[in-house]
DNA sequence: AAAAGATGCTGGACGATCTCGATCGAAATC
DNA sequence: GATTTCGATCGAGATCGTCCAGCATCTTTT
């Protein structure tokens, strides 16, 4: 699916999206009108889902993170959904399985906003809050190489 | 802190991280060597922490993602915070306050894959595992007007 | 097995883009 | 009100991206 080439592509991407054409030819080695192509193809193929800007929400003034599991009350499941898409301080969502449906990730100013923006849920949906004190990992892509992971994976467990 | 420039090329930027400094310079009414200038500053400030590129996992194969809560037993918390960060199939891990000492987002391609890596943190903490069956909000930067945003949760509080 | 077709790469030319230096103007400071 | 500073513009030279023709390799066809 991925040959080797793309994957080194997309690791040079990762770290700094913005590498020309050109620069990026140099180091896999290939010619600038072949490495387009690739990136063309990657995008048509929906491998790369965009180009990205990672901007630091304490630049904004968010100086709280938050991550808030949300069951919502019986038959409040799609009032709560449209609900929190249309809240822009989350950031993501996610819907699991088990109790909590949503899992969310809330960017606030200051804990009264937090307040505020729970209060518009509190009808609808039950929440439990917990607020994010550190980030060990921040957004990360998993390994684009599989070999390699598998057999990372294998050393580490015999270790 | 930002103006209204900064803003709007954040937003273009969002999008698309590879448009051209002459295409940003037309959108927001400036010459492309300011545009230059600013970019330059937003990254030197720490505004823009990276441009980097959003990855389908599905096209990597990774066809399942779980958000896990981890609970480390006594003693093990560090322990366990670096056996996360040496996982690279952890996409995310936040350090939050509450019972679950970790939330984290698991990419794996089974699972199978899912057991194995719960299995080596099993004997170090409990662990919580919810299933993603949906992402009704992908990651998403918080708003970056922040009048707009009060303005609007007025508004809708309103209603 | 030879021919035909498809795919992906290269190199060069041309047009577009970026960067650098010089200069200008407006706002803040004294 | 003069000065300083910051951020903007402009133009020239350098760099980069895209298009195209040609070539190699691999697969398919007969």
């Amino acid at each position: 699916m991925l040959d080797d080439l793309d994957r080194n592509l997309l690791e040079i991407l990762v770290k700094d999206a913005r590498t020309s054409l050109k620069e990026l030819a140099a180091q896999v080695g290939l010619s600038s009108p072949s490495v387009s192509e690739r990136l063309r193809r990657l995008e048509e193929r929906g491998v790369i889902r965009a180009f990205t800007v990672e901007i630091d929400p304490l630049a904004l003034g968010y100086t709280l993170q938050a991550i808030v599991r949300i069951r919502p009350l019986p038959g409040k499941l799609h009032i709560v959904q449209k609900l929190i898409e249309d809240i822009p301080e989350f950031g993501e969502c996610d819907k699991v399985t088990g109790d909590d449906c949503f899992v969310a990730r809330l960017f606030v100013r200051s804990i009264g906003d937090l307040d505020g923006i729970l209060d518009r849920i509190a009808d609808k949906a039950e929440t439990s809050t917990a607020i994010i004190k550190a980030q060990p990992i921040r957004r990360r892509p998993p390994p684009l190489d599989a070999a390699a992971s598998r057999d990372r994976a294998k050393v580490l467990h015999a270790s």
